[in-house]
RNA sequence: GCCCCCGUAGCCCAACCGGCAGAGGCAGGCCCCUUAAAAGGGUCCGAGUGUGGGUUCGAAUCCCACCGGGGGCACCA
C-alpha cells in the first residue's frame, strides 16, 4: 500500500438495496480505515522523536514545543473491550490528532498494566500460565484498538509484566530501599549518606552508642527504621480467603477484601512496607500546584487527612507521677471543659490503669454490671475484639465502662474519669483522648448516656439548642487558671495560646497528626515483581546487585497461594514462590565471600509497574537507565513560563476511580526519584482530567433474568418489550452480567471506526457520564456520508469539487466555523465542535452547489483528528501525496470573522421590545440614540424621558423607565 | 450524618465575565428519491431552564432554602 493508492473496494454490493456505488456505507468506511492503518503502521506516521537515545532523529532535531498526552493504561482483561472502554482514549487521541496537525511533537501511546490477579486465578483453576492468559488478552486488546485508528507510537507501547520493564521496577524499589528520608533537608537522600552521618557521628544512634559498637543487626535494625522501603513487623489486614494480606486501600468500608468480598482479620505480620508517611507533608502541599479537579484533589486531601493539634500529658491520679496518658486533640482550646477521658480497647495502657475496686459513689451505668473495673474492662475488651468492623459501623450507640482511675487535668487539675470505650481508636493519635462534651458531638453522646457533667468553654451563639454539642467558632469562656486565661479569644488564638502554654510547663506540645498511614507492599501472590532483595543467614535484607536484574519469577506448577479457610484469622500466608524450592535460596557473594541467601517470596502488589509507567513510555528501549534525563527534561520537565509548575505529564486522562490509590502512589514515587536525582518535575501528571463513563440500560423479564439489551425494542414511549413480552428497565454500568454490553468491533461492523469515533465524541462533553445509544450513531454516520458526498459523487466515484472559491456567505461561514473548531478542540469541546462542523456541512448540502477545493479541504482537514480514515482518504482523492497526519491545519482569516451590521435587542424593563441594525463598531452613544429613536420604544415611552439607558455594545440596549 | 458535583425540548446536549434560551445530534410529523424499504435527500415541530425566594436595568448563569439524581468520606478526637 503506498500514499498514492486509492481504495477501489467500495460498491461490493453489501450496501443495502442498490444504494449508490461509491456511497460512504459501513462497508467502504471498513476498506478505508483498513488501509490507512496499514499505511499509518508502515509509515511509523505517529512515531514521536526523542531528543536523545535510540529514538532520536538523525540529526538529533526536535520541536521545542511538544504534548505528553497519557491515557490511564488498562489491565487486559480476558472479557476485552466495550464501548465505555475507549472513550478517553477517542478524547486524547482527537487532542493529539489536532496538535500534531498544528505542528506539535505529540507523543502518545497505550501499555499494559498487566501482572495482576484475574490471570493468576485462571492460572490457579486452569494451570495456564498466566504469562500465555496475559499475552494472548494483550494481543486481543492491541487488535481491537487498532481497529479504532488511534495516533499511538507502537515503539513505546509497554508492558509491566515484560522483563525488560519490570527491570526498572525493581530498580526503582531499590532506590527505596537504599534511601531514607532527611526531615531537615525535606527530602530523601541516599542510605549511604545516613550511614556515613552515623560513622562519623554526626547523627546519633538512637540509643546513643557509637556505630561501630553496634552489632550487624543492630545496625540493620536502624537502617530499617529508616529505609523509605522497610520490613516491618506490623498489624496488616490478612485475607485468608485471598491467601493474602492486603493494603488498607483494598478493603471495603465494612471489612471485606475488595476482590473477592472475603472477611479480612489483624494481624500482626512481617511485611513489606514503603514510608510514603515521609511525604504526607508535600503530597499533601503539592496537590495546590497541580491543574486536577477538586474532587481528586479532595479525596486526596481527605486520604493524608493532616490535622493539626496538641499532644497533652494527663497524669494519673493517685498513681506513681510518671504515670500518664497521652492524649492528641485538634481543640486544646476546649481543654477546660475536659470532663472525662477516653481510652481505645486495645490501648496498652489499660490494664495498668485499671484499679482495683470500683471507687466510693461510682455510677452504676459506669460499671457494666461487674463487681470489679477488671472484670468490666476485661468483659468490655473481649467483646470490643470480637466486634467486626461492620458491628461497629452498624452499631454506633456509644458503649463503654469505667476503669475505675482518673487523670488529672493539667490546666484545673480536675480529677477527670478515665472509661475504655471502642469509640476511640487505637490506630489515630495516641489510642486515648480527653472528652470534651460540650463542644464534640461523640463526646456529647457519651456524656449524654453516662451522665458525666458538661462544661461549655466556647460561647455558642443564642439559637444554638442547650442539647447539642456546639462544634463553631466562638470566644472562650471559663477557661482560666491563675497563669493563664483564654477567656474572650477566639478559638485560633486560644489554641495558639494553651499549645504555648503547655509546652512551657512541658505538659504538651504541638502536633500535626495524619490518618495516612505507610503503604503496605507485599503479595503472597506468583503474577506480580519480584522483589530483588535476599536475606543472609541473620535474616538481614540485602539488595540484589544491579547485574543480577532483573530477578525473573520460577515456574511453578501450582499458582494457588493456598487453600484456606476464608474465615480462619490463624492460618500463615504461605506465597506459591515458597514452592520454588530451588529458586528460592541462591548462593551468591555480595561482598562477604560466597554465601547461601534465601530469597524474597512475596510479590509486589499490582499498584508497581503503574507507579511509574508514565516515564517507561518516554523512553522504552533504553537498557542503560530506566529514562534518560534529557528525554525526561524534555517532555515533563518543569515550564519556564508557569509559576511553581511541578512539571509531568501534559494531560493525563482516566476514571475517577484511581483518585486516591494509583495516582498518591505514583506522585510518592515520583518525587522519591526526583529527590534522587533521577528525574527533573516533581509531580508525575501535571494536569488531570477524568472522562466520564458510558452507561447502558438494561432489561429484566418477570423472573429477573437479563434479557439481550439489544434486542428489546420500546413499544409504546416509556414501555419496553423482549419477543412480544413486557421488560422492566434499569440503568447501570455496562457489563456482562447486565447482558447489555456494545463492542466497539460491533460499532465498527455496524457503522466504521470513524461513525463510532465522531459518536463518542458527540455524545457531550467528555468529563460528563452519558447513557449509549447504538442508534443515535446514525447522526454520525450522516454527518460523514454528506463530507464525503461534497468531495466524491457517490454514482461515480469521482472528485466533485471545483476550483472556484466560495460565495462570500460560505467564505464567512467556512472561517467562522474554523474559528470556533480550532478553539473547541484546544479546549476538549468536542461535541460543540462537532455541532459547528455539521452547521457547515449542512450549509453546503443545502446549497446543492459542486462545493469548492478551498472548503471541501478545509473541512476535511477539520474532521481529521474526529474521523482521521475518511479525512486521509479524501486528503488523498483531493490530490495531496502525503498525510494530513502533521498538518496542515486550517487557518482562520481574521478578515471575515467580523460583522459589518449587527442586531441588537432593546429590552425595556427586561422585556425585549424592539430590535435594531447597527454598524458592529458603532459608539455606545450613537447606539443609546439609535435605540430611543426606534418607532416601538418611542411608542413606549409616550414621551417620557428614561430613567437609565444601559448599552452594552455588540450585546443589547436596556431601557429604565 | 458531613463534603463535592449535577438538574435546560420526549432523549443526549449548546448558550463566553449575568445580556435575544438553541448550536448540533436522536426520536417524531410531512414531502421527495425508490418497485419497495431505510441507516438516502429535503422540510417542519419543539422547552422558558427541578421548586420557592433574593440581588440586578437584566438571572439558566450570582446568593439562600427546599426537592430530585450521582459521587466521596464516615466515630480520625
Amino acid at each position: 500500500m503506498t500514499a498514492t493508492s486509492t481504495t477501489t473496494a467500495a460498491g461490493h454490493g453489501d450496501a443495502p438495496g442498490d444504494a449508490p456505488r461509491f456511497r460512504y456505507t459501513a462497508a467502504l468506511a471498513g476498506s478505508i480505515e483498513a488501509k490507512w492503518q496499514d499505511f499509518w503502521e508502515l509509515h511509523g506516521t505517529f512515531e514521536a522523536p526523542n531528543p536523545v537515545g535510540a529514538l532520536a532523529p538523525a540529526d538529533g532535531a526536535v520541536p521545542a514545543d511538544k504534548l505528553y498526552l497519557l491515557d490511564m493504561f488498562p489491565y487486559p482483561s480476558g472479557k476485552g473491550l466495550h464501548v465505555g472502554h475507549p472513550l478517553g482514549y477517542i478524547g486524547t487521541d482527537v487532542l493529539g490528532r489536532f496538535a500534531r496537525m498544528t505542528g506539535r511533537n505529540v507523543l502518545h501511546t497505550i501499555g499494559y498494566d498487566a501482572f495482576g490477579l484475574p490471570a493468576e486465578q485462571y492460572a490457579v483453576r486452569t494451570g495456564t500460565h498466566p504469562r500465555v492468559t496475559t499475552e494472548e488478552n494483550i494481543a486481543r486488546y492491541r487488535a481491537q484498538l487498532r481497529r479504532l485508528g488511534f495516533g499511538h507510537d507502537q515503539r513505546r507501547s509497554v508492558a509491566t509484566t515484560d522483563p525488560k520493564f519490570f527491570r526498572w521496577t525493581q530498580w526503582i524499589f531499590l532506590q527505596l530501599f537504599d534511601a531514607w528520608y532527611d526531615e531537615d533537608a525535606h527530602r530523601a537522600r541516599p542510605i549511604a549518606e545516613l550511614v556515613a552521618e552515623f560513622q562519623a557521628g554526626t547523627r546519633p544512634t538512637p540509643d546513643g552508642r557509637a556505630w561501630t559498637d553496634l552489632s550487624a543487626a543492630e545496625r540493620d535494625a536502624v537502617l530499617t527504621g529508616h529505609r523509605l522501603a522497610y520490613v516491618d513487623e506490623a498489624p496488616v489486614n490478612w485475607c485468608p480467603g485471598l491467601g493474602t494480606v492486603l493494603s488498607n486501600e483494598e478493603i471495603t468500608a465494612d471489612g471485606k477484601s475488595e476482590i473477592g468480598n472475603f472477611p479480612v482479620f489483624r494481624r500482626n505480620l512481617r511485611q513489606w512496607m514503603m514510608r510514603i508517611t515521609a511525604y504526607a507533608d508535600r503530597l499533601l502541599d503539592d496537590l495546590d500546584r497541580l491543574d486536577w479537579p477538586d474532587s481528586v484533589k479532595s479525596m486526596q486531601r481527605n486520604w493524608i487527612g493532616r490535622s493539626t493539634g496538641a499532644q497533652v500529658r494527663f497524669p494519673i491520679a493517685d498513681a506513681d507521677p510518671d504515670a500518664a496518658l497521652e492524649v492528641y486533640t485538634t481543640r486544646p482550646d476546649t481543654l477546660f471543659g475536659a470532663t472525662y477521658m477516653v481510652v481505645a480497647p486495645e490501648h496498652p495502657l489499660v490494664p495498668a490503669i485499671t484499679a482495683a475496686a470500683w471507687p466510693d459513689g461510682t455510677d452504676p451505668r459506669w460499671t457494666g454490671g461487674a463487681a470489679t473495673p477488671a472484670e468490666a474492662v476485661a468483659a468490655y475488651r473481649l467483646a470490643a475484639s470480637q466486634k467486626s468492623e461492620l458491628d461497629r459501623q452498624e452499631n454506633k450507640e456509644k458503649t463503654g465502662v469505667f476503669t475505675g482511675a482518673s487523670g488529672v487535668n493539667p490546666v484545673n487539675g480536675a480529677r477527670v474519669p478515665i472509661f475504655v470505650a471502642d469509640y476511640v481508636l487505637m490506630g489515630y493519635g495516641t489510642g486515648a483522648i480527653m472528652a470534651v462534651p460540650a463542644h464534640d458531638v461523640r463526646d456529647h453522646e457519651f456524656a449524654t448516656v453516662f451522665g458525666l457533667p458538661i462544661v461549655a468553654t466556647v460561647q455558642a451563639p443564642s439559637d444554638h439548642p442547650a442539647d447539642e454539642a456546639y462544634t463553631g467558632a466562638g470566644a472562650a469562656i471559663n477557661s482560666a487558671n491563675d497563669e493563664v486565661s483564654l477567656d474572650g479569644l477566639e478559638v485560633v488564638e486560644a489554641k495558639a495560646r494553651i499549645t504555648q502554654w503547655l509546652q512551657d510547663k512541658g505538659f504538651g506540645f504541638a502536633r500535626k497528626q495524619y490518618k495516612l498511614r505507610d503503604w503496605l507492599f507485599s503479595r503472597q501472590r506468583y503474577w506480580g515483581e519480584p522483589f530483588p532483595i535476599v536475606y543472609d543467614r541473620a535474616g538481614i535484607a540485602h539488595a540484589l546487585p544491579d547485574a543480577l536484574l532483573p530477578l525473573q519469577l520460577p515456574e511453578v506448577t501450582d499458582y494457588a497461594p493456598q487453600q484456606l479457610d476464608p474465615l480462619d484469622a490463624e492460618s500463615e500466608p504461605v506465597p506459591p514462590l515458597a514452592r520454588a524450592t530451588d529458586w528460592a535460596t541462591v548462593e551468591l557473594d555480595l561482598g562477604d565471600g560466597l554465601q547461601t541467601y534465601r530469597r524474597e517470596l512475596n510479590v509486589m502488589p499490582q499498584w508497581a509497574g503503574s507507579c511509574w509507567y508514565e516515564l517507561r513510555y518516554l523512553d522504552p528501549t533504553n537498557d542503560q537507565t530506566f529514562c534518560a534525563p534529557a528525554v525526561e527534561q524534555y517532555w515533563m520537565g518543569k515550564r519556564d513560563g508557569i509559576a511553581g509548575d511541578p512539571g509531568g505529564v501534559d494531560l493525563y486522562v482516566g476514571g475517577v476511580e484511581h483518585a486516591v490509590l494509583h495516582l498518591l502512589y505514583s506522585r510518592f514515587w515520583h518525587k522519591v526519584l526526583f529527590d534522587l536525582g533521577h528525574v527533573t518535575s516533581e509531580e508525575p501528571f501535571r494536569r488531570l482530567f477524568n472522562q466520564g463513563y458510558i452507561q447502558a440500560y438494561a432489561y429484566t423479564d418477570e423472573r429477573g433474568v437479563y434479557v439481550p439489551a439489544s434486542e428489546v425494542v420500546e413499544t409504546s414511549p416509556g414501555v419496553f418489550g423482549f419477543e412480544g413480552k413486557p421488560v422492566g428497565r434499569e440503568y447501570g454500568k455496562m457489563g456482562k452480567s447486565l447482558n447489555n454490553v456494545v463492542t466497539p468491533d460491533e460499532m465498527c461492523e455496524q457503522f466504521g471506526a470513524d461513525t463510532f469515533r465522531m459518536y463518542e465524541m458527540n455524545m457531550g462533553p467528555l468529563d460528563t457520564s452519558r447513557p449509549w445509544s447504538t442508534r443515535d450513531a446514525v447522526g454520525s454516520q450522516r454527518y460523514l456520508q454528506r463530507l464525503w458526498r461534497s468531495v466524491v459523487s457517490e454514482e461515480t466515484g469521482e472528485l466533485t469539487v471545483v476550483d472556484d472559491g466560495p460565495d462570500a456567505e460560505t467564505a464567512k461561514l467556512l472561517h467562522r466555523t474554523i474559528d470556533g473548531v480550532r478553539a473547541d478542540y484546544e479546549g476538549m469541546l468536542y461535541n460543540t465542535a462537532i455541532a459547528k462542523l455539521n452547521v457547515m456541512v449542512n450549509h453546503l448540502t443545502k446549497a446543492n452547489v459542486p462545493v469548492s477545493r478551498e472548503v471541501a479541504e478545509a473541512l476535511v482537514l477539520m474532521t481529521a483528528p474526529l474521523a482521521p480514515h475518511i479525512a486521509e482518504e479524501l486528503w488523498q482523492r483531493l490530490g495531496h501525496d502525503a498525510s494530513l497526519a502533521h498538518g496542515p491545519f486550517p487557518q482562520a482569516d481574521p478578515a471575515l470573522l467580523v460583522e459589518d451590521l449587527v442586531e441588537l435587542p432593546i429590552q425595556v424593563k427586561g422585556k425585549v421590545r424592539s430590535r435594531i441594525q447597527v454598524a458592529a463598531d458603532a459608539a455606545a452613544a450613537d447606539i443609546e440614540a439609535a435605540a430611543l429613536a426606534d418607532e416601538k420604544i418611542v411608542e413606549l415611552l409616550a414621551g417620557a424621558a428614561p430613567r437609565k439607558v444601559v448599552v452594552v455594545p455588540g450585546k443589547m440596549v436596556s431601557i429604565v423607565p
